[in-house]
RNA sequence: CGGGUAGUAGUUCAGCCCGGUUAGAAUGCCUGCUUUGGGAGCAGGAGGUCGUGAGUUCGAAUCUCGCCUACCCGACCA
């Protein structure tokens, strides 16, 4: 059960008020591994919203969903030379098949003769196998496209981790497409990063801007990564989710060609683009607040809470006559509704709970609003709660889990407008990006500039934008702040996670 | 992976410096009664090989070393 202790306040320590919170709002805990997270039930509610919602608008996109093996031939990532290279170092290697009783003592140690002719990586992302294998699949034009997905688990053996933000095993969704055309693969890893924007906007509540990545940001092995960066209640940047084009890069490397309507062969072009768990923790960290978590209601597992307060068990079975039709009511119209009537806690005890755990919607009622027909309403997003007539509640209440998703996102929207600024000079810029919020600013377009300041500042490209920005052009030219030299337009620069 | 800090009941922590009764507290948990409009009260109860493995010692939660895990700062990264 819960804690009786606050959270620590986010003035005083946000990191740590992010830690505590995914606990004690019983999302997801650590494990006996380090890095590795248990997801709990809770938690994992919520990551199932997410699958069901991206994956029912994937399939509208034509993608079908596969699933290609956790291990990897070693040999088959240093096929693509600058993809190896970005992963490489952090991978986790299979050598052995097999254990045995150790010799001089308790326990099971590695047989020796039990090692593997060729070492298996554990995916760090499935590029390679799935090339490997879409060789096999390919050889006409009228092969293509070949839209896949997979939902699965990757591992990236990370230094430093955190719940959800930056796990050594996450949870993710990759896709995998092949074309005939430069042109529709292009085209569709822009088409899927809509299908994010959109999601993330829409169903989470959190604005992004829609970009492209610079060359020190891009995928190792795309030819250009597109991407939305949200902003976190800090002011650090958030990648929310990435859409690469990958060119013939793979396709060269696993030789995968097809013939064409002239029987010519040609190499496949490529896209692949993922969302990842980090999802929750953007979620996280765009709408919650010191008294726990706030979950926009098109992702809330609960959306109402019904909470009768009562007396003796004869009152209890009166309220509930008021209150089971009411929640039968909403759950006709698609709400998901729990009352909970539970006599171990008392009503304060649940009132504060369900906030912990972001509940967008309370409803309670008592002897009182027997009474006079009333029930009490109170929103998790404004903390606000007023007392109102049972008549149209049902209408109330839907109305209200809309305006309270709108609200999320407009005040999300606000906090990014307002620590979002445009700066001019690189002394300027140093003292700007301490501050957090995102900065834009004119770049010469070089990966030296960028690794400069990134090396004086921390603050790194998160995405030349490719939308407007309230209040701001980012498309006319410029010259770059810290060489003088032509901008193209302004990029958005900030520190991140 | 480098530097720092920490690990004792489900949780938060005291005890450790200065080794020596049966390792404590709060909170949570279980039972009963009583309560229930913002984290209720009383009574009783269960719960620990002190992260782990070695070592020092007559004796280790306490001292030494290795390892594991977490947090903070770096480097790296979704």
């Amino acid at each position: 059960m819960a804690s009786y202790q606050k959270l620590t306040p986010r003035s005083e320590d946000y990191s740590k008020w992010y830690n505590e919170l995914v606990v004690k709002a019983d999302l997801a805990e650590q494990s006996a591994v380090r890095g590795c997270m248990v997801i709990k039930p809770y938690g994992y509610a919520i990551w199932e919203s997410i699958q069901a919602e991206l994956d029912r608008r994937f399939k509208e996109k034509g993608v079908k969903n596969a699933y290609f093996p956790l291990l990897i031939p070693k040999s088959f990532l240093s096929r693509e030379a600058e993809h190896v290279e970005g992963f490489a170092k952090e991978c986790a290697v299979v050598t052995h098949h097999r254990l045995m009783n150790d010799p001089n003592g308790k326990g099971v140690v590695v047989d020796p003769d039990a090692k593997l002719e060729e070492e298996l990586i554990i995916r760090p992302t499935s590029e390679t196998i799935i090339w490997s294998t879409y060789k096999n699949w390919i050889s006409s034009y009228r092969d293509l496209p070949i839209l896949c997905n997979q939902w699965c688990n990757v591992m990236r053996w990370e230094m430093r981790t955190r719940l959800f933000l930056r796990t050594a095993e996450f949870l993710w969704q990759e896709g995998h497409t092949a074309h005939a055309t430069k042109e529709e693969a292009e085209d569709f890893a822009k088409q899927m990063l809509d299908v994010y924007s959109d999601f993330v906007t829409d169903v989470m509540a959190i604005p992004v801007i829609k970009g492209v990545k610079s060359p020190n940001e891009r995928f190792a092995g795309a030819l250009n990564t597109y991407c939305i960066e949200a902003m976190m209640q800090d002011g650090k940047a958030l990648q929310a989710g990435t859409s690469h084009f990958l060119g013939q890069n793979f396709a060269k490397s696993f030789d995968v060609q097809f013939l064409n309507n002239e029987n010519k062969y040609e190499y496949v072009w490529a896209t692949s683009w993922g969302v990842s768990t980090r999802l929750m923790g953007a979620l996280i960290m765009t709408h919650s607040d010191d008294n726990g978590l706030v979950l926009p209601p098109h992702l809330a597992p609960i959306q109402v809470v019904i909470v009768p307060i009562y007396k003796k068990e004869e009152q209890l079975a009166e309220l509930l006559a008021k209150l089971n039709p009411i929640a039968d009511q909403l759950k006709a119209l698609g709400i998901r509704v729990k009352v909970d009537a539970d006599s171990k806690y008392t009503p304060g005890y649940k009132f504060a709970d369900y906030e912990l755990k972001g509940v967008p919607v309370r409803l309670a009622m008592g002897g009182r609003d027997l009474e006079n027909n009333t029930i009490e309403i109170a929103r998790r997003d404004t903390q606000s709660k007023e007392t109102i007539s049972l008549d149209g509640i049902v209408e109330v209440v839907k109305n209200l889990l809309e305006e309270i998703q709108k609200n999320l996102l407009k005040k999300a929207l606000d906090f990014r407008i307002a620590n979002t600024r445009e700066v001019n000079s690189y002394e300027e810029f140093k003292e700007e990006v301490k501050k957090g919020g995102f900065i834009l600013a004119h770049w010469d377009g070089t990966p030296e500039t960028e690794q400069k300041i990134k090396d004086e500042t921390k603050a790194t490209i998160r995405c030349i934008p490719s939308i407007e920005l309230p209040g701001h052009r980012t498309d006319e030219p410029g010259v770059c702040m810290v060489t003088g030299k032509p901008s193209a337009g302004r990029v958005i620069f900030a520190l991140s996670y």
